[in-house]
DNA sequence: ATACTATTCGTACGGTTGCAGAGATGTCCA
DNA sequence: TGGACATCTCTGCAACCGTACGAATAGTAT
């Protein structure tokens, strides 16, 4: 029952990729990222602004057909994230996705491996 | 009090969005998979292979720092859903990641719009 | 028997959503 | 103009549900 042991099967290998890893501070920020857009609302609300250029929240709801209540609590956190931004027309807000609403690190970590030829080392 | 009207504000830019959006199913899929890398410990549990080719349970606990269980629990929903492999070797079990790990559809959206030009319609 | 990993169980925590009410803005009409 | 009313959106609250993680236990191979 070695639930914590320490010392690794394959030494190098595990110091190599200690370097190389998403640090545990990144990681955090990346997840962040991923978790914000990993709910159905969301992904939809990034998904429908992508498409449409800009839309308000009556209408958003209607596109998604969710409550007007959940956009807006959505739209709330894709903003304080700086995913979106919005713009105020009279008693209407429009929202669109902000230049750089995904930041190319969370792309990168999901990306394929670099090539499949080089490994550790 | 309008928390669920029904007549659009822009209602062609709705019907248009409407037909292009990330379905409700779909949202779902994308949505599943980005929440199951919004996690610190999955995300960098796929960062160490990316950069390792594979690791057993025990070396990524060390690389990342945290516990075998913790690994082993990340492991087996990251497993399941098809994001990483495995090899028996002996009594150690090393994991790699799958070829297609990140669905293309999940990659799509997040990258920006199509072009800073083209709106609706 | 030992080493490595998987699973089960319990628990604590956070997150999503609906509801109700408040804020903000525009409209209408005397 | 002023003031009521309608429309759109936001916020706080609470309930419900899922999820992550530790501990203990079981499985698998040498």
């Amino acid at each position: 029952m070695a639930l914590e042991h320490d010392h690794p099967i394959n030494p190098q290998r595990v110091a190599a990729t200690r370097r190389r890893v998403l640090s545990a501070q990144d990681g955090e920020q990346v997840a962040d990222t991923l978790r914000l857009l990993g709910d159905p609302v969301r992904a939809r609300i990034v998904s429908a602004l992508r498409e449409a250029g800009e839309l308000c929240v009556g209408d958003l709801a209607l596109v998604l057909d969710v409550s007007d209540s959940s956009v807006s609590h959505a739209l709330r956190l894709l903003r304080t994230a700086g995913v979106v931004r919005n713009r105020r027309d009279g008693r209407v807000i429009y929202y669109r996705l902000a230049p750089d609403a995904v930041a190319p690190r969370v792309l990168d970590a999901l990306t394929p491996p670099p090539v499949p030829g080089e490994r550790e080392r």
